[in-house]
RNA sequence: UGAGGGGUAGUUUAACGGCAGAACCGUCGGCUCUGACCCGACUAGUCGUGGUUCGAAUCCACGCCCCUCAGCCA
């Protein structure tokens, strides 16, 4: 198989990564991490930190570990645990037996918190979340101290031990770090470390009352797991202060955060909440709707691990905010199922063509190698021809404009791997819509050569009228009609595409009645379609990944 | 407007004081039993103004524009 690797282009975590290689600075080690939050499904951008993450350990000879940031269990649920790690194996990354969760060290995290509070690091606050905010400060101005600032030691430890152990009412105190109220870094106004949930933990069960937040567990995490480069996306950048001033507070493993931007892609949202209104609100169908770009629609609509990794190899990684055309990622798909796929035949909108000169009754059929593209495959299978076949209503032009290669009165092409054809007659219904060709075909050009060197313009696909197989076939089409739909006042919901889902009643090649979901295919001249979960024996169901290009289509 | 980040072809990125290069998109052409693939060509860029230097996308200064931070979310 063609390989699909692009070399691999420089970016600044990698020239991180060297200098701190060059120094000596971990030893020349790199271990990653993924930090899923289990609180919904993975998308294409998860897929980039994946890919990043995953890669930088490979490529340098290191470790990759998944870790579930799983510190709110009033959001997180088990179900997103299972479908997260479903995904990433799916994609490829290999965490090799090293799965954690952030609640794995919950009693750690306890015990140093216990020991900042004896350092005087730490201090019990009985203020309200409204008053906290309150005293926070604002961007411009500095925030003022709490009145409970300056407990002592011994108070602190008492009230911490008595949140831990479920006597306090959820929001009555919290655990902060105490730093610089007047820190011109907001997260570092003494940060919540604990607050109190009487919730029931996915993993801890009732154990704790008390839940670490993410910036007092994340950094502790890593310095546990011996992560060396913490990459993570820009909206973290002003809590790399404190990531690293807990570490230095604590005096445990140093690691680096490193911040890239994440990835947005033209003609969809990608925020979590976005995508649970859509989903919630029924404007696709679930989480794995083939129009939605979260892996398991990504996989559900056809594409590939390796098309993915080949558009996240290709977008890079860098700290500009960007929005990148996805018309990248059609194409990444389509340079994968370019090699990967089997060429079939299939008419997505019948028009059915008569060949009145062919005898009735009589049958045909053609060995079609079933991988063109690839000479070392000697796949093939048996077509069959017959008086009446099916063609795409595209491929034929009452009138033909300029340019036009395909079948119109009087006209001459080939049917893919069959017979050339001349169209004689148009039979229309009593609305004047065209119903059904007439045609003659030349016995002589059997197999698609004609004997007498005579050339045809075009070349079009075409399937049996008797041994057709019926088909249900979805056809995608981006989900917002805006490149960019969170932009401009309005709501985003308006600019959801009406035609983003369309579903013809198609007609396949009777080879295709074994397809099981999964399978895929190119419809030749059209594009490279899946088996959908949906289909049965009975009925099979399609789904276009990604048509074909059609610059003819585009110069009309 | 306090602080932290960022601005290179239409898009996404490389070049890290020494020829601004690639991919995607687009246009044109070649090839073709897929108007696909493939091949070739073309279009097109360093946010601005100064400065340092033999030489600046890169270093410095001053502007401009964009993003992030005032959750007991992550």
């Amino acid at each position: 198989m063609t390989d699909l690797t692009p070399p691999t282009t420089s970016n600044f975590i990698r020239t991180i990564i060297d200098e701190d290689n060059a120094t000596g600075k971990y030893d020349g080690f790199v271990h990653t991490r993924f930090p899923p939050e289990p609180n919904g499904y993975l998308h294409i951008g998860h897929a980039k930190s994946i890919n990043l993450n995953y890669g930088l350990a490979q490529d340098y000879g290191g470790l990759f570990n998944l870790r579930f940031d799983d510190t709110n269990p009033e959001k997180e649920e088990q179900e997103y645990i299972d479908a997260i790690m479903e995904d990433v194996r799916w994609l490829g990354a290999d965490w090799d037996g090293r799965l954690y969760h952030a609640s794995d060290y919950f009693g750690q995290l306890y015990d140093w918190a216990e020991q900042l509070i004896k350092a005087g690091k730490a201090y019990v606050d009985d203020l309200s979340a409204d008053e906290i905010r309150e005293y926070r400060g604002t961007l411009t101005e500095p925030g003022k101290n709490s009145p409970y600032r300056e407990r002592t030691v011994e108070e602190n430890l008492d009230l911490f031990r008595r949140m831990r152990a479920g006597e306090f009412d959820e929001g009555s105190r919290v655990l902060r770090a105490k730093i610089d109220m007047a820190s011109p870094f907001i997260v570092l106004r003494d940060p919540v470390m604990y607050r109190i949930l009487h919730a029931e933990h996915p993993r801890t069960g009732n154990a704790w009352h008390i839940y670490p937040t993410y910036d007092w567990a994340h950094g502790q995490s890593d310095s546990i797991e011996s992560i060396t480069h913490s990459i993570c996306t820009l909206e973290f950048e002003n809590n790399r202060r404190l990531y690293d001033w807990f570490q230095e507070a604590l005096g445990i493993r140093r690691s680096q955060q490193i911040e890239f931007a994440r990835l947005n892609l033209t003609y969809t949202v990608m925020s979590k909440r976005k995508m649970i209104r859509l989903v919630k609100d029924g404007y696709v169908n679930g989480w794995d709707d083939p129009r939605f770009w979260t892996i398991r629609g990504l996989r559900r609509r056809g594409y590939t691990p390796e098309a993915i990794r080949l558009f996240t190899d290709m977008i890079g990684v860098s700290k500009a905010n960007s929005l990148v055309d996805y018309q990248m990622l059609e194409h990444a798909v389509r340079e994968d199922l370019n090699v990967r796929t089997s060429r079939v035949m299939a008419v997505l909108e019948p028009l059915k063509v008569v060949i009145e000169n062919y005898p009735k009754g009589k049958e045909d059929s053609f060995d079609v190698p079933s991988f063109p593209q690839d000479k070392s495959r000697e796949e093939s299978r048996l077509i069959p021809f017959s008086r009446e076949i099916y063609i795409e209503r595209d491929d034929f032009m009452e009138e033909p404009i300029k340019g036009y290669n395909r079948l119109a009165p009087g006209v001459e092409v080939r049917l893919m791997n069959a017979y050339f054809i001349t169209c004689t007659a148009v039979v229309k219904d009593s609305a004047g819509r065209i119903v059904e060709l007439r045609a003659t075909y030349d016995p002589a050009t059997r197999g698609g050569q004609s004997p007498d060197g005579r050339k045809v313009k075009g070349t079009i696909h075409w399937v049996s009228a008797e041994h057709a197989l019926p088909a249900e076939v979805r056809l995608y089409d981006r989900l917002f009609i805006k490149p960019n739909p969170e932009e401009g006042g309005e709501d985003f919901i308006e600019n959801l595409n009406p035609d983003s889902l369309k579903v013809v009643d198609a007609m396949l090649e009777p080879s295709l009645a074994t397809a099981v979901p999964g399978d895929k295919f190119q419809f030749m001249r059209v594009g490279y379609f899946c088996v959908d979960l949906d289909s049965t024996a009975d009925r099979l169901v399609f789904n276009r990944t990604v048509s074909l290009k059609d610059t003819w289509a585009k110069g009309k």
